[in-house]
DNA sequence: CACAACTAAGTTGTTCACAACTCAATGGCG
DNA sequence: CGCCATTGAGTTGTGAACAACTTAGTTGTG
């Protein structure tokens, strides 16, 4: 389907144009892979009442307990930008607390209430339809996960660094 | 660092709460390596001043050539609610002409302007940065390619079926 | 032909991502 | 102690994604 044959990885070699068509395709796949995944979620948690990105709020809490906001934008690398707006609409769907620090008054620490923590039990049919809906093997979605880690990590030291 | 061996892809032999502790890592690792990936492109863009989704626009036509919004649409996967404002930005940049088509009044034919095939020329240099910076060969970049296109394809096929 | 079903694009409203900013609390350092 | 840089959260503004809807044009069928 690709022009370039698999054997050279010498990226040097490849012409400009050619990396523009492959560009595409890598951006786009990637985009493409996580906004169907997105629009999966967007299904599978209707009925419990929570986006995609809440969601991914929600499993930190599930797993990590009561913890700052900063805590959490660190964890899903999410800004208070993001997170701020999005921690009031938990709270006023009545599933987190948002209290003030005593240790430091700057920090927010977010909690479960009992409706959040029992939202867990409901979610927990959730990611067997979703793996089954990816039609990929254990395997391939670790080997999946491993590349994409790695490929986070290098993309934003480069930002970093850039 | 996974509980899980790498032998047995038996699902069902998961336990819910181990599976919801995967998901968590999966779906993090999607999103967090598309935006990631966006954040990258960001900059990269910024002198162009296009963001990453006008850029997979502007590819679309720079391989293409003239065509509907629908078109692109469907290459993309994305639907008007989200096209048909982000072209009109591009318009306004001057990159993009919009015309109504002539056979079928309905559509809209989105063709480049001299400035706007001229910029594609200052996008050659971008793609080879970025494919350093995923530190990935380009095996590895096919493969991940061909995974996420299978992934999204499923998932897609899950949503309609659902 | 006439009318219903469909289709393409655009609009509206919600949520998310992020840069750039404000504001208050903290921590150093002279 | 007093001042200032830093930090954590929140706000504002822009762009994107998407559901639900509107509007106008097209097509099929009786």
């Amino acid at each position: 389907m690709t022009t370039a044959p698999s054997a050279s990885p010498d990226l040097s070699a490849v012409p400009d144009a050619e990396l523009l068509r492959l560009d595409h395709q890598v951006c786009f796949s990637l985009h493409a892979a996580s906004r169907a995944f997105g629009g999966y979620y967007r299904r599978a948690l209707k009925d419990l009442g929570l986006t995609y990105s809440q969601y991914l709020v929600m499993l930190v809490l599930w797993e990590q307990g009561p913890q700052s906001v900063k805590a959490i934008g660190e964890r899903l690398h999410l800004d208070s930008g993001t997170l701020s707006p999005l921690l009031k609409r938990l709270e006023s769907a009545g599933l987190v607390r948002r209290e003030r620090s005593r240790e430091d008054e700057r920090s927010v620490v977010i909690d479960l209430t009992d409706e959040g923590a029992e939202l867990r039990e409901r979610a927990l049919s959730v990611p067997r339809g979703v793996l089954a809906a990816t039609g990929l093997s254990l395997e391939e979605v670790l080997g999946l996960q491993e590349i994409l880690g790695r490929l986070t990590g290098a993309l934003g030291e480069a930002v970093d660094a850039g």
